[in-house]
DNA sequence: GTGAAAGCGCTAACAC
DNA sequence: GTGTTAGCGCTTTCAC
């Protein structure tokens, strides 16, 4: 079993020291061209490679970033965004050489909260992306100064928070979800929304809200869901049991949707001519469900690779210039086949 | 800024040294039981944490362990697997003080080796976990041993590697699926297939293949799939448009088998009672799809679990006892809405 | 331009 | 029992 070569096997290899090898392998001036040249080379020779343990300790760095995700069990597997989200992460991680380190939390806060200070504490990672920011005061913006671990937020435009923040307008794609609608002259627009503890759950209701005021059409009926398609179903069941049921529902995603459309067919609606849907996050599924549905798309890979450049940035320099937020592209909406003009005849229930 | 607590400084404060902090904290006989009081006291006062970076060089452990999922975009945000895997894998590693790093890679094997390759590489963790195991010799066994990366798999339970692995028998709930559609009168089951280089995909479609022959009807169509969505909307057509098309479809996953529900209901068929249809993996959404999916139950969180406990034994002991495989529950059949006795009438397409 | 040596914070062998 | 010391492999300051 053979030692992998440190970078003192290099310097006696090159005849120099090992403080010379370090300075070559990190383009630091101060070595003459010729030992660079020879030192280079025998490290290639010998195949050698930093070891990063070793760099994390001298530089008191981990070279990885976290990202701790709170899901309910159920969420766990339908949830489109995060595998997305850290694709778009890994790309640009990979490239700059940092890792990442993924922490999942089925409990609640206070595993959540042990989650990101077992990172800090233990110096597993650099800095953190926080995703499903709260709204009001998230309690993870004091746990995480008051651990010193630097972190990026997604949140909307015009949310406020003391990290950077990578930023997405989700609200024009709900606001165009509504005016397609109320276009096609819908008055009796729906909300399933998500939990309204979070930023997205509350901006999407608050975005489908604004639109109907703008478009002077009344504050259609709600229900607050929970992001799950058992929490859709249960909703539209509510929603289409009232006396005067909408014509359209705009659902805060298309995992809710899709139950809800499931719901709607079971009650003996047919989708689009009795009921128009649509949902949010533009899921691979979504163009092949019964009707295909029209839904709002959201860039996650984009904005996971928008996020861990702005993370590595904001981590990279000890210097105190502020790093900008970065704004992403607003979420689009997707036309397909679950929107059609509302039934002539108001229907019986 | 105040520099977390060292060691040494608990030495001091201590009145002891270093070594016996050390010996202290790490339970290690040899300490007085009043000293080793006083140390616990005294860290536990300073808040003491022991530097993970420290430990990892001076261990030559990363106490960590890997994964590097490899996925074609459109698969990243769809698949159910990897989530609730992954949660699995985390509740095991959080009580070991492990972490898990994550590598995606979305191109091809060279891009997928360099990611294992680094990994090991860089020492960022101690072993990985090989999902997606190729049918044949896969390339990644060779790679590892060569680079000396301890990895479990999980595979089938007939499977084979020179790794660690955790089975669990698949084939039993595709063989149920096809028994009871058989059961209800199905002559012409089909198969809508993943792809055939990976041990799951090949192994379901046996499992079909093998369930058919045994209750002595014929072999089915087929088309082989990708897992996509947009793979199962394109077999299920194919299938469909032959002269006398199946009455029942066993698809390898839930994914294509929604997309091939909605194809066919384009095509004008009720599900169940034109084509039966079943699934595989009992995503969340395939109870809440018009049909509810009857599917094939897989315990991922499960596996990720025994996975990761297996993985974290093998890389923990030093010692070459036999790390014996472990072996899951098997797969089980759900039973839902999609599935019915044929139509008396052969159908015209 | 290069070498020597002192860290980074912990572990583990070896003295006492 | 406890203290001392030499690593783990790299970075970085300071002489020369």
């Amino acid at each position: 079993m053979r030692r992998s070569p440190t970078i003192a096997d290099v310097a006696r290899a090159a005849g120099v020291s090992k403080g010379t090898v370090s300075f070559a392998l990190n383009d630091r001036p101060g070595v003459a061209p010729a030992t660079k040249a020879r030192i280079l080379a025998t490290a290639e020779e010998l195949g050698f490679r930093p070891s990063h343990r070793a760099r994390a300790l001298s530089h008191s760095r981990a070279f990885a970033l976290g990202l701790v995700m709170a899901r309910p069990p159920e969420l766990l597997g339908a949830d489109p965004f995060f595998p997305a989200f850290i694709a778009g992460v890994e790309t640009e991680l990979a490239k700059a050489g940092h890792a990442l380190l993924l922490r999942v939390v089925t409990g609640g806060w206070a595993e959540e909260a042990e989650g990101y200070r077992r990172l800090a504490e233990d110096g597993r990672v650099d800095g953190v992306f926080l995703t499903d920011l709260r709204v009001g005061t998230d309690p993870r913006l004091e746990l995480l100064t008051d651990l010193r671990l630097p972190a990026v937020t997604l949140q909307l435009p015009d949310g406020d928070t003391p990290f950077p923040a990578v930023t997405l307008d989700e609200s024009s794609g709900v606001a165009a979800a509504v005016a397609h609608l109320a276009g096609l002259g819908h008055r009796r627009i729906a909300h399933v929304a998500g939990p309204q503890e979070f930023v997205h759950g509350c901006g999407r209701r608050t975005a489908w809200c604004e639109a109907l005021d703008a478009l002077g059409l009344p504050p259609g009926p709600e229900v607050v869901g929970d992001f799950t398609a058992a929490g859709g179903a249960i909703a539209t069941r509510r929603l289409l049991g009232e006396p005067e049921p909408p014509t359209a529902i705009v659902y805060a995603n298309d995992l809710m949707a899709i139950a809800g459309v499931t719901v709607a067919q079971e009650l003996g609606l047919r989708i689009p001519d009795d009921l128009s849907v649509t949902g949010f996050d533009d899921t691979e599924l979504s163009g092949h469900v019964n009707p295909p549905l029209t839904t709002v798309r959201v860039d996650a890979l984009g904005l996971g690779r928008a996020a861990a450049g702005l993370l590595l940035r904001h981590v990279d320099q000890s210097d105190a210039a502020a790093t900008g937020n970065v704004g992403l592209p607003p979420a689009e909406l997707v036309l397909r086949k679950s929107t059609a003009p509302p039934p002539a005849e108001p229907r019986n229930t």
